[in-house]
Formats: structure tokens, sequence, C-alpha cells
DNA sequence: AATAATAGAGCAAGCGTTTTCTCAATTTAA
DNA sequence: TTAAATTGAGAAAACGCTTGCTCTATTATT
């Protein structure tokens, strides 16, 4: 292994200047600069992480805490913070929480105490006041998927009422007037302003979402098992819909299997559509309308951001965290404009 | 933050011997020990990692290279890399390669210079004799879902020719007697051993496969879109068949919606049985019939196995690390014995 | 031209561990 | 009972890098 020494040693300097060429802090003069340089790249030399990052404590390296890189969701997060991070040469550490909050503070805990201050996390368990203290000690958190009012500028998130509202302004146009809401925890964030949105454009239309079109889970994790129970639900309490709003593609996913198990057609006894878009949803059939979550560039943004916060890079800083989701029409959702 | 050097303090010893306290390596009496671990957990010491990496040079980090976690084979791979490491208080740090053989080996060379010996990769990018040259100097370096002949103590795969053995001994079994392959880079290993193990099926069942049957992909990446893509061949030019094998779950799904686009019904038509067992099979209209992969274990287990191989704990060294890969029968498959 | 300011580069301490040598104390063997 | 072996614990060097300090050489200021 080519150090440090053996370059400052070949180049006829001392390490200290190595350190300054390689680093970019500190003077070094044009021209010694430059002999430096061609000689670490003659003995391709790397600098040692560890070394660096005991001397200096901190080191050049993004920890991503996400409840379980393997699903699709959670795994476009870690590519769109991968994609970032290799822009700056950082590494990327991916802890997987399965959930739980302990998990993730350790996992926090954890990164700190590497030196690494640069952290992305996608929880829904930690609650907002502990994220919020550890925002403060933290200069490098940063939230993604979720918007905590105190640290607003920590949080990358989407506008979940836009994309309640477009979902259900689509539904309308479509001519669906009995919708029904089909969604995660009663009480997460997400939900309520989807649902908000919903109502809104609902309202807007002139029509109405009575309380029992709307189906909450409990404790549940929005997956395709949770929308196939609320979707047998729907049918076994005969409730009047001609539509349903999903909380997310695999929950529509999973009601339209339920319905087309129990006989139903999709779009054409019920209309479904979802929301992330993710690749699953041409792979369904019927292909999934759904509102588009640009996960990847949320991800990316959120890392850069970190980094900005870190480094000092104001670049970032202050652009507006929030993005847009949009429609994807496919095949799940039919017109009935005409008749019905 | 608390040091050794505190904790040493505080305990009236010397560094040295909390040290030796917290590796376990080293004499230290029975009274002292327990004081020292007393005073560790009172004042919550935790060891810096980046020291310790320095000193020893190594690092308790398990790297994973893979083309892209967000897809979900490699999603799950990561899973299962993660179980094994979580363990043992290892750390996981991936790297993302998009299947660019460069980035790979950079990643490899990354992990080296930061100590960390234990490599999980998974690549069709990188030939087999680098790979060999590349085990033979990294000790904890394991190779996952790939067969080579020369390091293959250092590989985990499944067998593949009984998989598609067991698929094809399926179809022929629901009465399939004209059967076609959809699969992958003819040049690769895994569609070879599946093909292999498809036409001993067939050999054994008194059939045969022209080779105007099997059709490979250039280049391609088994994905989705190739599945439709030859799907899509396979209609044009007439082929004649009743069922499909294809590579894996992706092609079998592109295939199943590609087929279903041009007015064929699956698997009235035409079967289908894929390969993996990914969760998509359950969300596919109709579910797919597949072989199971059993990807997390295999994960999992190349992990322990690069553990054991670093840490000299003999246990896993010396098991099969061949999996065996299992049918599942869902309804992508009609029986068609009675009625052809 | 004399002085002040600044640029360039080296020295050495320090980051928090591990580990090799020591050496004293204790146990074992003869 | 004495010599030999073993055990327990400390001192100190090393791991590869950063950085504050220092000192000389150069440039700018008057």
């Amino acid at each position: 292994m080519v150090t440090l020494k053996d370059v400052a040693l070949k180049a006829g300097v001392s390490p200290s200047t190595v350190s300054r060429v390689v680093s970019g802090n500190g003077r070094v003069g044009q021209k010694c600069r430059e002999h430096v340089q061609a000689v670490i790249k003659q003995m391709n030399y790397r600098p040692n992480t560890h070394a660096r990052a005991l001397a200096c404590n901190r080191v050049e390296m993004i920890g991503l805490i996400t409840p379980n890189v393997s699903t699709p969701f959670n795994g476009s997060i870690a590519i769109g913070v991968e994609e970032a991070a290799i822009e700056l040469d950082y590494k990327t550490l991916i802890t997987n929480t399965f959930r739980s909050p302990e998990a993730a503070i350790n996992a926090i805990e954890s990164f700190r105490e590497q030196g690494c201050e640069n952290i992305i996390i996608h929880t829904h368990s930690i609650d907002d006041v502990t994220l919020v203290k550890l925002a403060k000690e933290i200069k490098g958190l940063v939230v993604v998927n979720r918007f905590i009012a105190p640290i607003a500028q920590r949080c990358v998130w989407i506008d979940n009422v836009y994309g309640g509202r477009i979902a259900a302004e689509y539904l309308i146009a479509q001519g669906h007037k009995k919708l029904t809401i089909i969604t995660d925890d009663k009480t997460a964030r997400d939900p309520k302003d989807r649902i908000l949105g919903i109502k809104q454009a609902v309202e807007d239309a002139g029509l109405h979402i009575p309380e029992e079109r709307i189906l909450f889970g409990i404790n549940s994790i929005g997956n395709i098992e949770h929308g196939r129970k609320l979707a047998r639900q729907l049918i076994e309490e005969k409730r009047d819909f001609t539509a349903v709003l999903a909380y997310n593609d695999m929950m529509a996913i999973g009601a339209i299997n339920e319905f087309q198990d129990m006989g139903y057609k999709v779009p054409e006894d019920i209309s479904v559509i979802g929301f992330d878009d993710l690749f699953i949803c041409e792979v369904s059939r019927p292909h999934l309308s759904t509102i588009h979550y640009p996960i990847v560039e949320v991800a990316k943004f959120a890392t850069q951001l970190s980094l900005a916060l870190t480094n000092g890079d104001e670049g970032v800083i202050g652009k507006a965290n929030m993005f847009m989701p949009s429609l994807v029409e496919r095949s799940s959702v039919k017109n009935i404009k005409n008749n019905k």
C-alpha cells in the first residue's frame, strides 16, 4: 500500500505538502503542486479513508437509513442517494431498519460515531420531536419523504395534497362520482394529506365522499396484502363506489388483484388509481394509472442538500424542498362519462 | 466523545488493558475485566471504527457490489447480506455498478483500500479469470449467483440445470410438448445451464426442442422489455409452441404482457413459466408459476462464508455452496393433457 | 531601499486504537 | 524449596493522515 509518506519521499517534499495537495486545503505553490500530483498519479496513491477520518473526525460517506432496500420504493431512494454520492466521490452506507425505531436510532448513533454527519433517513417509526432534536445536533441529517414543519429546510418531500387532488380530479374528469379511498394509517401525515387533496377536488366538483368510503389501515405498511384486505372489505360490505384511490401502487395492485379474484373487472366494473409510479404499474393487468412520485430525484436532491449542509456549499440550500407529483395515465381507470 | 483513554483513566488501568477487554484478545484477569466492563457500560463507551481500522488495517464492514439495488432480485441480495451482517454487528456498504465493469473493479479497490476484505459481488460484467485472480488476493471475496469452477468454494450459486429441468418437467407433466425458450445472453453460463436442464427433461420425455425455438438476447439484461421483445418475435415469426420457459420472472412477465397485448390469453393460449420467484409473480395476471430462487438465503450464506473466510471460523467453510431451486405453481401454466 | 506583509513549505503533535515488548507477580513442576 | 513456566498488566510505538505553528523566501508597500 502506498502512503502519503511514500509520495512525499518520492516527490522530495514533506508529507504536509502532499496532504495539502490532496485535500486542497492550505497553500501550495503552483509548480510544487503539479509535481506532487504527477507523482501521486504515477504511484497510484489513494488516501486511506480511515486515517483521514481519524485525523479530521469526519468521513466522506453518506449513510442511508431505510426500512428495507429490497422494496421498489426504497430501492429507488437508494439509487438516488448513490447517484448523488458518486458525483462527489462519497461512499454509501445503507442500514435497513425493518421498521424498528430502535434500529433506526442505533443506525444514526453508529453513523455519528464514525464521524458521518451525512445521513439520509426514510422513516415513519421515529416521531417528529425526536427527529427535530436529532436534526439540531446533526448538521447533515435530512429526512426524505416526510414533512416536519420545524425542520422543513431539512426535509425533502412531495406535495401530497396536490397528488391527492390531481388523482381525484382525474377520476372525476372520467365521470366518476362515487369515489372511495383505501389508505394507510389514519394518524400518518401522508394519508391525511392525500385525503385532504382528494376532498378538495371532490368538493370543487360539487361531490362528497362519506366517511364510510374511506378505509384506513392500522399499523399497516401499505403493501399488496393490505390493499387486498381493504378491497375485500369494500366488496363484502357492499360500499357504493365506481373508483378507488389507493394510498400507493402496492395497495392499488393488491386491490385490483382482489377485485379480479372476486369476479370484478378492472377498469370495467371498478376503476383504480395508485400512487408512486413504481415499475410494477407497467406489469399489472390492467396497467396501473397512478401519480408519479419522482423518488430518485427526491433522494438525489436530499443527498445533495445534506452534503451542502455539511460542506458549507450554499448551492442547493434554500431551494424549495418540495417536489410535485404528476398524473400518469394508463389503463386502470375507465371513462364512464357517457354510459352512466 | 468518550475514548478508550477516558475509560482507562476512570477504571484506573492502562489503555492496553481496556483495549484487550474490548477486543477479547490478550489476557486480562477476571476481576479486572469485569471492572473495566462495568466502566465501559457506565460511560457508554463505543470504540472508534476508524481508529480501530487504522490500527489493525481491517474493518468490520462487508461490502456489497451489485448492478443496481433497486431491482427486486438485487434488493433481496442486499437484504440477505444485511441480515447476516447484523448478526455479527458488521456494517453493510453497498456500491451499485450499473453494469459497468470499471465501476465494479473500482469498488473492489476502494473496499480493499479501506481494509475491507469482506466483499460480496454480484456481477456478470467481470470475466472469470479476473475474478479468480481477485479471489486469490482477497481472502473474503465471495461471488454470488455465479459458478466459477476454479474458485467454486468462493461462489454461492444455485443449480441452474436442475432449475431448468424441473421447469420443463412441470410443463411436460401438464401436457405441453412444444416448448420454447426465451432467454438471456447466449454466452452466459446461467442461460446455458438452464437450457441444458430443460433439454434433459425434454429428451427424457422423448421430445425435442428445435434450435429455432430458443431465443437469446444479445447484451440484454433479462428485463421486462427484453421479455416483451422476444415474445413479439415468437408471435411474428409464427413459431409453433404451447408453452414458454422464460429466463427469469421479469422476462416472463414482459412476455405475458406482450402476448396479452397481442390478443393471446395466458395460460389458455400460451403457458408461461418464470424463474426467481420475485414478489411480482403474485402481482401479475395470471399469477406467474415459476422456479423459486432462494435469493435471500443465498446472499446470507455468501456473507457468512465471507466472514468465516476472513475470521478463520471454519463453521460454514466446506459446506455445499450450491442451493436448490424449487417449483412454485401458480396460474400461468395450463394443463392441456386432455384437450390436445 | 528599508520595512511590512504574505506565500510556500516543513516540523511535530495529535486523532483513538492495537500490539509487541517488557517486567513483575503468581503458579506449576521438580 | 527452588527453578521454570505462566499469567496479568503497563509502556510505547505504530497505523496514515491533518493541521497549527514556525521559519524562510518572496512580494508588496511606503
